[in-house]
DNA sequence: CGGCCGATCCACT
DNA sequence: GTGGATCGGCCGA
């Protein structure tokens, strides 16, 4: 399938574009060992500078999160809790630090490698839910964070599910208690997948 | 330089 | 429902 553009992660709307994602196939080929994907299930909105959840928020640059304000086609991978390894996409023009956070896929294909690399039995991977088990699947470390997201590292491509035939539910972002009022935000969307 | 803690997960009870 | 694993980033001194 085709991969999405460059120019299609400098949406303005990063809320948009989270919605957007679901439907559409994460893939990675790491350092070329062998393809692995699925179809993207769930997602997080973080609106950068007035977002009290995100990384950026008050317009916080550190060297970690300095990969936010790049320009939108990037991966922003982070480590949480010392042991997960947490994949972002990075939207909107550089310097405004959108981004959104993948918390589950479908997976659609290298069910062998996935499997091996989480070390559960193929058949036991008919969803990846949690954005630490999906990048482990996937290959994904620090190592990729910045990673341009049309080479042949990691890709996100178009999938036969149109737009239309998408049902999405929302609700508030997951373990982000400490941005107060902001952590209701309806930010977290699913992706309802028949059959 | 020391200490705290997180956009989590899994094994237990 | 609870707690342990585990470590880089961040902040305050």
């Amino acid at each position: 399938m085709k991969r999405l553009p460059p120019e299609y992660y400098l949406h303005p709307d990063v809320v948009f574009l989270a919605r957007d994602l679901l439907g559409k196939a994460l893939m990675t080929n790491i350092d070329g060992k062998g393809v692995t994907g699925g179809i993207i299930v769930e997602t997080e909105a973080y609106a950068g500078e007035t977002d009290r959840a995100s990384h950026a928020y008050g317009g916080r640059r550190t060297r970690r999160t300095e990969t936010i304000y790049q320009k939108g086609g990037v991966a922003y991978i982070y480590l949480c809790y010392g042991m997960h390894h947490l994949f972002n996409v990075v939207t909107n023009i550089e310097g405004i630090p959108h981004a959104i956070l993948i918390r589950g896929i479908k997976p659609i294909i290298g069910q062998e490698l996935m499997a091996h690399r989480t070390g559960k039995r193929p058949e036991k991977l008919q969803t990846l839910n949690g954005p630490g088990k999906l990048t482990k699947a996937l290959g994904i470390t620090t190592r990729q964070d910045k990673t341009f997201l049309y080479d042949n590292n990691i890709w996100i491509e178009e999938t036969s599910l149109q737009s239309n035939e998408k049902q999405i539910i929302s609700g508030p972002r997951i373990g982000v208690d400490y941005a107060g009022e902001h952590a209701q935000w309806p930010y977290r969307f699913s992706l309802l997948l028949t059959g």
